[in-house]
DNA sequence: AAGTGGTCTAGACCACGTC
DNA sequence: ACGTGGTCTAGACCACTTT
């Protein structure tokens, strides 16, 4: 049926990019059981195998989460497993407790130049921007500013960051149906100013982790970005390469 | 054939094993054509389906690569393509151009209780040790200070490493038929002592990524231990996360 | 034209989880 | 017993590369 197209693109693509349109659009929730393949291949009116190979994809990109015997779920930031996908950041002592978050600020803004470019958002568009610790074992470890679109996340408040059990992507998705999917980190030493050093604890200039990572949902929207502070003398970022 | 055995593996897995251990083994070098799926299928008395989808998993591993029409040849450093896979480090600039590697230092020693642990090898084990520079752009960015087991890499010196042109890793590979595969990274940041805040031509004290990083080779043998220093003024670490 | 990997299908059976 | 995803097979056809 795509006989010598010039945008010839497999089946199992096509089927794949329908079935994210559907999670795009909150017909299956993050958590939730989607249709098995055999019901996905009537519906699309294809092999089970073409849906298999798409939802292999899918599975492959953390999007669904495949189960034996049970089905396949929409990946979810509540998953406990989840949490070391974004926060890459381990202490050395090997204590795998998750930090606990501490909102420190929470303000609205209007977008520069460097944060319109990052979010693909226009100069002067609303933003909201959140100042937050993390603690691992009580310890000051991590400074994030994290810079959201004003018009995806409205009403985001510090008491509503407070109250959350849970990470912030977790709450995201719950609270605005907003699933980060993948992100790239620029990761550089540098020293720390007069304000870290205080929280750290730590002389001013010591050396620290600057993170920056723009997040992505689907479709590779920009949706988030922030810079972290890491504070390495007892922490490490932790890194795979194959 | 593997009836209710409580070791079960799938069979693809097994002929995985089979073609791992072939690539080891030496059967094919590196860029060299691996025999084609319905070869390999006839030799190992399985489907072709079966074979494709052990050679699946060994290109999304990164041990091979597949090219339409032509075949799947074993992965090789010498292929362009994989040298910013386990070098992350990129200019501000944008500029691609490979960095160029200048050996400073190359001699013999016995492997401490640190590096025996990294190299799961006894301590006191020979071991050669590599100091060198990494350059883009006539600057200095990089110092890697490398461990390596003395009993696989015989006869290393410091004129043979001058005298490759390419990649570390694409030498070892060569010379010594060794392949690294994947590697683990534990980054900090740290202050510039005194040799390197030299080599960097900044102050002493100046912050730098430190990289320690272990290479595996087939079967996760660990087989390179180093650390790296970053200078990353005009440079950034690059990590994806998904 | 021939050979390779890539896609698609259809059917059988297995392993796992739930009822 | 049933439904799910996981494995394995066999065959057809497509897209790409080389001869």
């Amino acid at each position: 049926m795509n006989k010598s197209s010039p945008t010839f693109s497999p089946l199992y693509q096509q089927i794949k990019q329908l079935i994210v349109q559907a999670l795009e659009a909150g017909e299956w929730r993050p958590g939730q059981l989607i249709p098995s393949e055999q019901e996905l291949a009537v519906r699309f009116n294809v092999s089970q195998g073409t849906v298999r190979k798409a939802i292999d994809e899918m599975a492959a990109e953390n999007l669904v989460v495949r189960k034996q015997g049970k089905g396949t779920f929409v990946a979810s930031h509540n998953d406990p497993r989840s949490l070391f996908r974004f926060l890459r950041l381990v202490p050395e002592s090997g204590d795998l407790t998750p930090p606990k978050s501490e909102p420190l600020e929470c303000w609205r803004a209007k977008a520069g130049v460097e944060a319109a470019r990052m979010l693909s958002i226009e100069q002067g568009a609303p933003i909201t921007i959140v100042r937050r610790l993390l603690r691992f074992s009580d310890r000051p470890v991590v400074i994030d500013e994290i810079y959201l679109p004003g018009d995806i996340f409205h009403g985001l408040t510090i008491e509503a960051l407070q109250a959350w059990e849970g990470s912030l992507y977790s709450m995201l998705e719950h609270c605005y149906g907003m699933r980060m999917i993948r992100a790239t980190e620029h990761i550089r030493a540098v020293a720390a100013d007069r304000g870290s050093a205080e929280i750290f604890n730590v002389p001013e200039g010591t050396p620290l982790l600057s993170v920056e990572r723009v997040t992505y949902t689907y479709g590779d929207r920009p949706v988030e970005w922030r810079r972290g502070l890491y504070q390495t003398s007892e922490h490490y970022y932790f890194n795979e390469l194959s």
